[in-house]
DNA sequence: GGATCATTATGACGATTCGTCAAAAATGAC
DNA sequence: GTCATTTTTGACGAATCGTCATAATGATCC
């Protein structure tokens, strides 16, 4: 519990570059708007509804975190912005579409940590494990937004969000399997990976992904019953990792590479930084 | 202690007759009870308790199924069902210690499935697909009680449920894990599987779970957009697991088997009822 | 049977949230 | 400054939450 608050603290900061621009930008830009934008045209006031989004959602994260997921009302939102209900509403069609607008906050974020994973130095397999590292860095800094990109596909969900925001996020999810697809594609091509008979790239991305997911999932609901904490939580996603990918007959086998250096030269190399925020 | 015991019982055993045994009984019920259970001495009182207990569980499991998550209510179960509100909050102390007590259910359930599936006749390799076939099977079956599983652990969720149905959830879900190392340790019994260096049993259970539950997880939220349809739903699991249990090196292997007749026989012979009703 | 006490069931209640909408305020065009 | 358009507001009705005083039921003793 203490853990989680801690955590959830940092995860505000931490939550994006983009976020860090909010708190200031308001005042100064009500002076500028007349001028600069004026110049630009009609997108004065899609900016600046641009611009509320983004505070909202990032008002909603920082509910989301203290409160849980049930605690999370629109009411609550407009009682601690600077808006009112309608306004919310104009935003948010319903409390499913603003879960919506979190799950694509969530999504967006996951996918910068994957391409900053992506320039790790090392073979097709070492970079795959960064990537994993990535997912699993973001499941501990955010674990209530990590879960909220499941809950946010249940059929209940879907049928309230506005139809733009579906059409977002599905293209991200796009991009995100787009992606993984060409890590493999990429290992098939430097030839330390060969597609097994019967499977398809798409076979082998989704049951990365899916053992990924799993283990995060499950690891980040472990409680003191659970099978998980019998495990080292963060050598566990690694060693998950490690037998799937052996499965694949992917080069290096992890008999004959350590990839628990690597995991550690990830974290040193790549996400120090946010390391530094969990502790 | 024993009123646990008793609840899980019923639990499992009820599950199988389901909600054909409803309308009816309570007429009946009525003027058996203080013949037959007045010999037993108090139990009276317990055991109407307790059959209410299971007829609200139905009638919110099939709430659930039908309105979704955020759709459940006690309100609307109080409606629904022949008792009041008060009554209701007699049996669940919240709203989230009912979905506590669905996730039991649920869970129960799954035990079941997976003892059935243990009696498919093959290696030891053979019934492990075969408990993977059953978890599948549930997955598809109860979609919204699977993940319900999941969300009831959800820290806001746990903190609002009473401590005698945690303990229960507790004991449940250390059985499934004791089930799910068995498995692996039959077949280091047999030969069929070498624990790999730096590995242990419970290393291997848990990647094992985190995969099946990672697959179905993503494929019951399968939407257009996602990689999960791009594949065939039907083999998807299978193909999964044999991937894994590759990399643990568990014989025979993929290669040397076709498990996906396994697969189908694990249908034929142990749950071709059950697919008939999916149908 | 009837009186007494304990347990259980009930639904009214205040608080909170949902989503809507007519009216007020702000903005922009001329 | 005036008028038209857009945005913001908060009051509103409906639904749900969880509580609690009161009513109903049942057990026990005479």
């Amino acid at each position: 519990m203490t853990k989680e608050h801690e955590l959830s603290q940092h995860m505000i900061n931490e939550q994006d570059a983009s976020s860090s621009s909010h708190g200031c930008p308001h005042g100064g830009l009500k002076g500028l708007l007349g001028k600069s934008l004026a110049k630009i045209g009609l997108s004065k006031s899609e900016k600046k509804k641009t611009d509320r989004e983004e505070e909202l959602v990032d008002l909603a994260v920082s509910i989301l975190n203290e409160d849980g997921f049930g605690g999370m009302s629109l009411e609550k939102l407009a009682a601690q912005s600077r808006y009112s209900k309608g306004t919310i509403y104009n935003h948010f069609s319903s409390k499913e579409d603003c879960l919506s607008a979190l799950c694509i906050r969530a999504v967006s974020s996951i996918m910068t940590f994957f391409k900053r994973a992506l320039e790790f130095k090392g073979c097709s397999r070492e970079k795959a494990v960064a990537v994993h590292y990535a997912y699993q860095l973001y499941a501990r800094m955010q674990p209530t937004l990590f879960m909220a990109v499941l809950s946010s596909k249940a059929p209940g969900v879907r049928e309230k969000t506005s139809v733009e925001r579906m059409h977002l996020m599905d293209a991200l999810e796009f991009e995100i399997n787009a992606f993984s697809d060409q890590m493999f594609r990429d290992a098939i091509e430097d030839g330390s990976l060969v597609l097994p008979a019967h499977l398809s790239i798409e076979t082998l991305s989704f049951s990365n992904w899916a053992m990924s997911f799993g283990t995060n999932a499950l690891a980040n609901n472990a409680t003191e019953a659970t099978a998980v904490n019998r495990l080292n939580p963060n050598t566990v996603l690694l060693q998950n990792i490690s037998i799937l990918l052996d499965g694949m007959n992917w080069q290096p086998l992890s008999k004959d590479w350590n990839y628990q250096e690597t995991w550690q030269r990830v974290e040193d190399e790549i996400f120090s930084d946010d390391i530094q925020l969990i502790k």
